[in-house]
DNA sequence: TGGATTATCAAACGTTCGTTTAAAACAAAC
DNA sequence: GTTTGTTTTAAACGAACGTTTGATAATCCA
């Protein structure tokens, strides 16, 4: 056993790893720049992890196994105090968000890393890594739409899957960039600050799930019918093509 | 002059670069590959595009040039034909994701290429490939968020951005996982299912943009103060640190 | 204490990467 | 047909990559 005065090494590379990763994404990032943060050497990463892959991996399990277990405990609690009646659109997006905006404000100074990590992941490029992401989120997704199913039954459970997809993509961008989840809570980042995010994105979302899909629109802003019409006749033109070299 | 039967090979150079790019980021993708699916010779790109960065932003300028101009004609098109008033959200929405969905369904077999291009390029970890990206879009952003302050003068600025760049995100998120735009249009990809598309997404974040950023939420959905208290006590454990190697 | 197990290290392996070079092929002008 | 300039090519360069190896150090159990 390694016993550094410090947190052990494996956890170093965890940490340098996410930080890597989340910066660079998979293949941006290279181990060597990794384990000079984590100050360990190169193999020790194969010790532990086998590949950068699997790296990547444990990274990954890390993180979204217990924020998927903190949003599926919370939901059960809230619809448990519910007692049966369906939740409102605003807790089960409630229930959803709050574990992400605390795990992005628990460490102070990897506080950066988590968030970036998360925006980065959802878009990232590397299969696998999708795969392991997909593995992870697969049965939170499934029990926040069957909660949205009863809690808006009017709506087409595929048109419900859609928009909440819309709500986590929107959710990774704003992460993504750490300059937009600062200054939202500039100065001090208490937790009243970062509940305060997570409502104002609620009070934005949550509309738009209550809205039905069959209904027209209100004529003055509909498009259904009046837009395919001469209504616009903007094109995008085609690509040019110039073959010309400076 | 090069004159192929076909396309020219700079133009051969932009459209498998464009899908490489597309399916796996700026850093996961190879010269090699590109000039592989393009039918030219490596050098060839360097004698077009000068490097790797070089050919990376004339795929992006060809692709977000054309979208920009026909966002901001649409809107001003739009502007004209209101007379000075401002122009609900569900406009200004539509002035912006119309563009967008035709130029996901213009090309027949790049289509794919082109969507994903967009999804993955907004949370694209390489920084000059990010700086061009906001080049693009700054104009575009600016005379967005100026007419949506117009729409919703109740709303703050600050808070009219926030929400338009969730708009980007989602939309960003749903284009990079090709199945997700595809099955929504399933079968037959008429400018009708494509616009069908872009009702669905403006019906859904619509309503978002007029609600209040100040005003108190309905008690039973609020958290700002509630939610504070006990009432939710669910804490994210710290990441499990095993340091044991199976 | 001594052997066995676990952990760390420096060094190297083979491959692939972005990029460069210098010459050949091509087109047009005289 | 020679010249001039543009386009295309094969081959190579050095650097960086993920990964492996084999030896060394540290720790544990008898």
């Amino acid at each position: 056993m390694a016993r550094d005065t410090e947190q052990s090494r494996r956890d170093r590379i965890l940490d340098a790893a996410e930080h890597v990763f989340a910066e660079s994404g998979f293949a941006g990032a290279s181990l060597r720049d990794i384990v000079r943060e984590a100050r360990v050497n190169l193999a020790t990463v194969y010790y532990y992890f086998d590949s950068k892959e699997g790296l990547m991996e444990a990274v990954l399990k890390r993180r979204f196994g217990p924020l998927r277990e903190a949003q599926l405990q919370l939901l059960a609690q809230f619809e448990q105090a519910a007692r049966g009646r369906a939740l409102p659109p605003e807790k089960i997006l409630q229930a959803m968000l709050l574990p992400l905006s605390r795990l992005a404000s628990s460490p102070p100074e990897s506080r950066q890393a988590v968030t970036r990590l998360m925006g980065r992941i959802v878009t990232e490029p590397h299969e696998q890594t999708q795969l392991c992401l997909r593995g992870h989120r697969a049965e939170v997704r499934a029990a926040f739409l069957k909660a949205m199913q009863a809690s808006v039954p009017a709506v087409p459970a595929s048109e419900l899957q859609w928009r909440m997809e819309f709500v986590w993509g929107a959710l990774a961008f704003a992460m993504c960039n750490p300059r937009r989840f600062e200054q939202k809570n500039k100065g001090a980042c208490q937790p009243a600050d970062t509940s305060k995010v997570v409502t104002e994105m609620i009070r934005f979302f949550a509309p738009g799930f209550r809205v039905s899909a069959i209904q027209d629109l209100d004529p003055e802003v509909g498009m259904h019918t009046k837009l395919l019409k001469s209504e616009i006749r903007t094109r995008i033109p085609k690509p040019t093509q110039n073959s010309k070299k400076p």
